[in-house]
DNA sequence: AACTATTTATAAGA
DNA sequence: TTCTTATAAATAGTT
């Protein structure tokens, strides 16, 4: 497609031919490679060149690609034989089949997309849904914040604690032996930093939370 | 590759996802076509959409490709000749329950159950998802809002409109038979109030989503 | 679904 | 095969 516009049919040169091949096939391997990025899409490609070579893209696996074809309500299948079980089976893959589609849809609605076909009611108590699970996640991560915290509390006072131990045998041994010392002063102050910043978060994520799950209008 | 370069990564806005998709699947499919006349070679080629509707392209058929391909001296395969359906039927059950049971706990993921496994890193990598499914759902609602109101707005215009052509043949006929006519100050104060409202709403949405998604700290 | 400004793919030549 | 380059084709954003 480029020099000079060629029409489509077989090229007579074998070595052209072979060179054609070459580049094309890269470029329709680049262009399934995009389209399975850009699209979110499953993409299997396979191809035998005239020469018998074989050449094959997936973004997942061709094998994997292959089964969910198979498996595709569509294809009840071209050359798998219909006989006597499998139709009691297509009966139970078309149950899977059916829930599958289901679960896919709710979780697209659940992420955002595909809503065109909702009214204003339905958006409404989605955008309600979706609140509560922002919620969820937000007390999940605040309440895990807040046992790291803690934990890093209760080491901090072990160690303060087995500082002063430290520090009175030190000064003991100190007078006895009338030995040259004056140490000492801890990380206290670091500690009680970070129990407030905890405390700060923790009503951060309790003030989001109810003002999402209430609907309320955004303070200014 | 026009208008804009583009960066090879998912497609955020599903409608334009999805409309590349059917633009760039055509593409694939016309350039699998060239390659198979031009090169004389052999291809099929299986595309899922993101919504799992499937396509396929071959120039001989999908299922003689992929018998060619497991004869192929390089695919001594993966697991493909159960030589009966019989063992295909149950895999083909097993994977599909598969697919339920994990698109079911995705499902409750995305709702903000089940949490209790996750780290840090991937409450707060949900957290921004389920952010990002509120912000459509918002951007959806406000969009649907703003139409309705612009419906409203045309309405009304053109029953002023009317309004006004069926005061003023009122007029004429009244000063050219002499009769009494005093009426017609239709209901423009109610338009003016619904378009300002609208305004403020759709501000509302876009304050909420811009600081969901930079994740900013709430305003005080 | 059509348009069009750009980007991308590629035929021919070296 | 690889590089270059002139041109055809594909397509992102827009209407």
């Amino acid at each position: 497609m480029t020099r000079k516009k060629i029409q489509i049919k077989k090229i007579d040169n074998t070595s052209a031919r072979q060179v054609s091949f070459s580049k094309r096939r890269r470029g329709l391997f680049k262009k399934a490679f995009e389209l399975s990025i850009l699209c979110d899409a499953e993409i299997a490609l396979m191809v035998f060149s005239a020469t018998g070579k074989f050449f094959e893209y997936s973004n997942s696996s061709i094998g994997q690609v292959i089964e969910r074809r198979n498996l595709h309500p569509k294809n009840l299948d071209t050359f798998s034989q219909p006989s006597v079980e499998l139709q009691l089976d297509s009966a139970v893959h078309a149950m899977l089949n059916k829930e599958i589609a289901e679960k896919t849809r709710e979780l697209r609605r659940a992420r955002g997309e595909d809503l065109q076909g909702l009214n204003m009611e339905e958006l409404e108590k989605l955008e309600k849904l979706i609140e509560g699970s922002l919620c969820r996640v937000m007390e999940t991560k605040g309440e895990k914040i807040l046992r790291e915290v803690d934990a890093l509390k209760s080491k901090e006072h072990q160690l303060i604690e087995e500082n002063q131990r430290l520090k009175q045998r030190l000064m003991s041994l100190s007078k006895g032996q009338g030995h040259l010392l004056a140490q000492g002063q801890s990380s206290d102050s670091m500690v009680t930093n970070i129990s407030s910043n905890s405390a700060n978060r923790r009503q951060d994520y309790d003030n989001i939370c109810s003002f999402l799950t209430l609907g309320l209008p955004f303070p200014d």
